[in-house]
DNA sequence: CTGAAAGCGCTTACAG
DNA sequence: CTGAAAGCGCTTACAG
């Protein structure tokens, strides 16, 4: 009874196990085969693989005995043999390629698409690109060698036409966060214009004439979205644009903080900020505070942040529902494993104002 | 030519592409085959496996136009086949069960993992549990189906068992945050008791002698951890234990904040409190807050906060680090797929205090 | 150095 | 309802 291991009914404390040593890997101890269980029920392959798969047409009393071998061999069918054979060859993978898996952004777009893929047994593989367009692609082919059955891409690079014949193949491609380049593919975005206007109204609607921005790279397509939204607001609102109150290239909070001091020490100072990202606005409340300027200049940030309620005054932000994007992503993805084959469609989803003190300061 | 798709060499913008419509997945387009490469190339399919294997034993001529071929169909090979035959059968994936992608701790200890995976090409699927065993349980099995080499498991069940099978089959297997039980396997945790008698001792230090403590559900291994580290620090500082004190089963912000406020409004208030848990933290620091006590009541939290350095008085936290627990989560799990054969270990990663200000209060 | 053939663990027509 | 056989896309002895 090679697989007696398996059948301890009742846990045993660590103490009493064998050690590692005397009972580890290649110790004669091997997974049991398909044709292992067939032998043990004394029945032929085919009549297992119907057992396995549910088919229904097994005599029950033999179904029985194939259940039986099963587990007492502690069987488990190899879904890569499986989809070998399979006509439809699911594999019940899908890759995911994002910037970077620890932030919340995408940590919570990740939930978000497992919540969907879960419904229907299909597990994500991760990986992170950290913006290198060179690392987007070995992730999504690293991916494509494993055969998934589709890929969710937030773009990095500049060309994503590299994917075409393997959408051509069939395998489902929805790109999040960010719109692709050069292939025609499923896309959700949040509404990035939208909630800056939003943001930016409502600084305008409180009374300030100049409000200063603080965003990304240029060459990031959120953060030129977020700064046409701006535009756009202080437009409707017959505000002049003053570039001289735009700080872009901002990629983490030190720079962040350092632009937002320049601004504050300038002739004519902004009476409110609009900090176009998370990392940047963090950078901003701490410069702010460090200026004590905190309770007088007044900011809105897009994207929450975790204690954006705990600072005081509280931290007013357009928020992202980076979930409900991981959620409509997987649905779009699916839809299109489920057949769907029309035209390409682009999602945005809604961006919500949180008030919470310092975007409604007066100027 | 079914692949000349695959061969445009420039990009091309989006409205000179085909309509999904008319060019979409099953229209012919299909993935190329190693035969097909063979045929292409004129040359056995063993040498095409040789070629694609960088065997280096195929003469320079026919590997070229192996390659030739290879480039010319866009020809991916499969892994999965590839690994049905191979005698390693490694599947370069492993699988990783977590309790919550979403929560920041988790996404960082990914990160780690990943970091760690990308030098050796292997990729991660990733999962939920939710703190359910079953799910977990299920979870794993999902992983085990697709022939993971290994496995990283934050335990939510009492009893992990079920993965003692897989194991001696050599299936990698280690486990993360908290340990697992009725298994003999590697391990990585925080320092958690250690961690919670460092920021004790410090309010100790502070003069602080009535130390509130906020703390998870008692069933979870970190949750008692901390406690005992709570307990421990008061032991050697000559103060006696007061379970009065003490407020355990937390599990989010809304009932830390209540718990927080039940204890500071008792006849003998604490003049510190110590937050056992991330989410219990911010409950405290936002109750603090509405009571205009968070100058007044020293707090230390365990576990690191965004923002915890821009609120007023920075939060003092006792620091996990979630990054380097998933490194040393994947040494440990490639150290076995490795070789390595000796006793299961157990590895604690040191915390480290962070002072900001709300642990630095005088009573 | 190269190819024909066996086989990895499965599914699926095809007979019976 | 059941089984023998072919075959999914590969690798790997085995001859030559």
């Amino acid at each position: 009874m090679v697989y007696s291991a398996r059948m301890a009914a009742e846990p045993t404390p660590d103490d009493e196990l064998p050690s590692r040593e005397t009972f580890s890997a290649g110790n004669g101890a091997r997974r049991p085969t398909m044709k292992e269980v067939a032998t043990l029920a004394g029945v032929s392959l085919a009549t297992v693989s119907r057992v396995v798969n549910a088919d229904g047409s097994v005599r029950p009393d033999l179904a029985d005995k194939v259940r039986e071998a099963v587990a007492l061999l502690g069987y488990r069918r190899d879904l890569a043999a499986t989809n070998l054979r399979r006509a439809d060859r699911a594999s019940s993978s899908i890759g995911l390629v994002f910037d970077d898996v620890a932030n919340p952004f995408h940590a919570a777009l990740l939930r978000g698409v497992e919540t969907v893929a879960r419904t229907r047994g299909v597990l994500p593989l991760v990986g992170s690109s950290d913006e290198d367009p060179d690392r987007e692609r070995e992730l999504a082919e690293a991916f494509l060698a494993r055969r998934v059955d589709g890929l969710i891409v937030v773009p990095s690079g500049p060309d994503h036409s590299y994917l075409r014949a393997e959408s051509d193949a069939g395998v489902a491609l929805v790109f999040v966060d960010r719109p692709p380049a050069f292939i025609d593919a499923d896309c959700v975005l949040s509404d990035n214009a939208g909630g800056a206007f939003t943001a930016t109204a409502h600084l305008l609607a409180g009374g300030h004439r100049r409000i200063g921005f603080l965003g990304d790279q240029q060459r990031i397509f959120t953060a030129g979205e977020r700064l046409r939204g701006y535009r756009e607001a202080l437009a409707a609102h017959g505000v002049a644009f003053d570039e001289r109150l735009v700080r872009m290239e901002l990629h983490d909070s030190a720079t962040a903080s350092a632009a937002a001091a320049d601004l504050l020490s300038s002739d004519e100072p902004p009476t409110a900020l609009f900090s176009a990202q998370n990392l940047i606005s963090i950078g901003t409340v701490q410069r702010l505070r460090q200026l004590d300027l905190h309770r007088r200049v007044a900011l809105v940030g897009f994207d929450d942040i975790t204690l954006a309620d705990a600072i005081d005054p509280g931290l007013t932000v357009v928020a992202q529902d980076a979930n409900e994007m991981g959620r409509m992503t997987a649905e779009l993805l699916f839809a299109r494993l489920d057949g769907r084959n029309g035209p390409s469609r682009r999602v945005e989803i809604p961006t919500r104002l949180i008030e919470r003190g310092t975007g409604e300061l007066r100027p």
